[in-house]
DNA sequence: GTATCCATGTAACCAGTTACATGATTGC
DNA sequence: GCAATCATGTAACTGGTTACATGGATAC
């Protein structure tokens, strides 16, 4: 069996706290979930349909005046479910790939300038998610805060915030060990 | 166009280092790139056959007696020029994706001994990652110690560690947080 | 008048996974 | 006698990406 399809669970995740559409899904994925998932709309759109046919979601067609047509999905009984009993499997192992990580483990021919460039982009992005990860820790605690799943989303944002800052220091580390390197190559 | 195939430039990477067969780069990717890049036989076999017919690696099948044949495969100029190309270009945008912190978003309805054990699963197996790490440093100050990338390598590990460093404090405290959790709710 | 947002999808592609197939040698 | 290691591959599948296609409404 291939690597059990994902996006299903993620889709149905979302839907559990609200009805959404597959734009609403897909704008879920970019403001709450971007740190830990992300869908396209192109994977989306057929998911829901396939769910949809088996039961898991039902849909509505929402018709507003001066608005494009909208599909509101909903989780079914089935739905949740099927959700709950992924939730209660274990992990499944995962292979774990860093472009930035083999680019730097291959780059002995490459000019020191040049890894130091990527390092201090990967410093940066990381730096803005720590940025992101601040916005979202307002929301637990403003609008987000009378859920009853807050104290598991603050859990994972708290992964989040671990990892970063440990990204952050380990490039500002390594940017200031290369930058030595050069400076000693130079003399 | 599909997302560019970094399996080729892993592989030609592994090459620069000494020529190997399909099955000595997947043993050097299980030992030696394991935190940072995986590959499986069935996709490393096809890929070198495709990367001979552009010449970018040349084959050598070596006959010993009383073992199977053995295709030796070493990287071309044009093989080190194409690997250097992509050296040199920036990191794409990688869209992580965590199957754990998935779950523990999405597990409202979910028993917290249900969590509390992937969590322990998690943390066994970053503290193994650490351990792994150890016998990397020791080779690195070793065999490899005159290798000129070692540097480098050096690098790429001290993220392994300050990453399942982070992991492993993560998994510490959200483990103590959601048992305080669920005393509360016994009382 | 231009960019962004809302909204839904299809087509084509391909990277990577799982399962299958084979067989000799070495170490316990 | 059994498991692990050495060694190479094919077949089938599918998850996910990119590119393409459309078009009205709203904000600047």
């Amino acid at each position: 069996m291939a690597k059990t399809n994902k996006t299903r669970y993620a889709l149905l995740g979302v839907l559990t706290l609200r009805p959404c559409s597959g734009y609403d899904i897909k704008k879920f994925c970019d403001n709450h979930l971007n740190y830990i998932w992300s869908e396209n709309y192109s994977h989306i759109y057929p998911v829901l349909r396939q769910m949809e046919l088996e039961g898991l979601v039902t849909k509505i067609t929402e018709h507003t005046e001066g608005r494009p047509v909208k599909n509101v999905y909903s989780i079914s009984e089935k739905g949740k479910a099927e959700l709950n009993d992924w939730l209660l499997l274990p992990i499944e192992p995962y292979s774990f790939r860093s472009e930035l990580l083999l680019k730097i483990f291959f780059s002995g021919d490459i000019p020191l300038t040049n890894i130091i460039e990527k390092l201090e982009a990967k410093l940066d992005s990381d730096k803005q998610m720590l940025e992101y990860h601040e916005k979202i820790e307002q929301m637990l605690n403003t609008e987000l805060r009378d859920r009853k799943e807050t104290y598991l989303w603050r859990a994972v944002l708290s992964y989040g915030r671990h990892n970063a800052r440990a990204t952050i220091t380990w490039c500002e580390e390594t940017i200031q060990y290369l930058k030595e390197l050069a400076e000693q190559e130079k003399l």
